[in-house]
DNA sequence: GTGACAGGTGGGGAAAAGTGGGAGAAAGTG
DNA sequence: CACTTTCTCCCACTTTTCCCCACCTGTCAC
């Protein structure tokens, strides 16, 4: 998944996926809490993909995993290619009405703008990819 | 099971099953102690899972495993949705009116809602979700 | 320039979920 | 055996959800 999308969280709390991700995402996908206080949307396969393997940890290590399950939503887009997104997930990623869904590569993010904008200006000077490209080893 | 969702027990001790739980709890499911004076609900396939286990296990071990059994109740989901849960199992979890019922992957917990708000803090912290993240390598 | 189409946005109404309470059945108690 | 208490099934009401339709806007083709 790539590219950066803007969208507006409608006052019924739902948000359109951007045409371009929702081939990947599929009808049915996952939101949980991510860090720097973003969501990020799996699609079916690969949330069963990440349940199956908390699914194999020893008791007490999954106990910790709990937050990623407690705050994730089963997401089913509409008629419209919208998804409803929980209350309690827009608090935490301070989601308002501006949105920004960014692609990537496994995952989608979902940002308020003014706060993506910030990270924006950090991770896309030269000086940023050049450290980004630096860490690849190929 | 993912999601946190907030209802009420009745004046009879009944409790309303969340919607979105519903299919994969089943019409009849178990509730047990857990760890933090909350409550586990599993469905009945993974409460038959969870037993053969303990079948297996070696005698003297198996005594120990008794509480989990012994305040273990068989619920039936009403016609409205409900199960009833037992007075001391609520007594247990100290819960009144306000609750939390809370999807944890392969069971959900049942929480006193004020009891739940405070854990919830903590664990929905951008730190801690980058803790976790960090250990599951995913 | 204009029409058609796709993506995105907004809102109303039917349906479902959640909540509360009453009456009859069952179980426990003196 | 009578009485109380608990449980369970049923019905009624309120609130929320979600499904559907309509509109708006930008893009592309002609």
């Amino acid at each position: 998944m790539t590219g950066e999308y803007n969208h507006n969280i409608d006052a019924k709390g739902r948000l359109a996926v951007p045409s371009r991700l929702r081939d990947e995402l599929g009808s049915v996908f996952y939101v949980t809490l991510s860090m720097d206080r973003c969501l990020s949307a799996y699609s079916a396969e690969s949330w069963k993909q990440f349940s199956d393997r908390v699914d194999a940890m020893p008791f007490v290590k999954q106990r910790k995993m709990r937050p990623l399950f407690a705050f994730a939503a089963r997401c089913e887009v509409d008629g419209a290619g919208r998804i409803l997104l929980p209350q309690n997930l827009r608090e935490y990623a301070g989601l308002e009405k501006e949105v920004t869904v960014v692609g990537c590569n496994n995952h989608a993010e979902i940002w308020d703008s003014a706060k993506w904008n910030e990270q924006h200006l950090i991770e896309m000077t030269p000086e940023n990819i050049a450290a980004v490209m630096e860490e690849l080893e190929f």
